[in-house]
DNA sequence: GCCAACGTTGGC
DNA sequence: GCCAACGTTGGC
């Protein structure tokens, strides 16, 4: 049986993930060794179970300039490890140190990702919420902060091909 | 820097 | 369990 054979094969999920680029952009992404890092630092629960739960190998990621002039869609990344601790909760001399995340009792996850493709422009928010088909996106909604967050197939496309992408192309 | 919207904390 | 106080996020 080939491992290709249709029980094996699983679907892709669609992500957003922000950042603030004056803290890490996704320059520094490109930049990186193997062009990947850890996603750490998350302390919201919701994006935690996201990270720990949900985000599985090979699955796409916008990476969101937050905080930023203008803030916008960047480019997009893939996870390339999925869920696992977040070291950083255990370091005492790091902002994101959590003393109740204990080694053996993690409280704190992270997943590892890989820059796939960065936008030939930034896709500024002004711009996404003008699109009446963006309708109903997490990012858009009204005092949404989550900085992991579940995005569409419909919507991923969208904002792909407005920034020319090949990525979006077939999907 | 402002401030609205949220999430978390902790007293009761 | 309620809810006020506080801290954070993030657009502008």
């Amino acid at each position: 049986m080939p491992k290709s054979s249709p029980t094996r094969i699983e679907k892709l999920r669609f992500w957003l993930i922000k950042s603030e680029p004056d803290v890490f952009s996704i320059d520094d992404l490109a930049a990186a060794a193997q062009k990947t890092t850890h996603w750490d630092g998350v302390r919201n629960y919701q994006a935690r179970n996201t990270l720990r739960d949900q985000m599985k190998n090979g699955d796409l990621t916008l990476f969101y300039h937050s905080n930023a002039l203008p803030a916008g869609v960047a480019g997009i990344a893939k996870v390339v490890r999925e869920g696992y601790p977040d070291h950083t909760a255990f370091d005492k001399t790091d902002p994101h140190y959590d003393p109740k995340s204990k080694p053996d009792t993690p409280t704190w996850y992270m997943v590892d990702v890989k820059l796939v493709e960065k936008f030939k422009r930034l896709i500024p928010l002004e711009e996404l919420k003008r699109l009446p088909e963006l309708e109903g996106m997490v990012l858009l909604q009204r005092g949404s902060r989550l900085s992991v967050q579940p995005v569409e197939q419909k919507h991923f496309k969208i904002i792909g091909d407005l920034a020319g992408s090949r990525v979006t192309r077939t999907l």
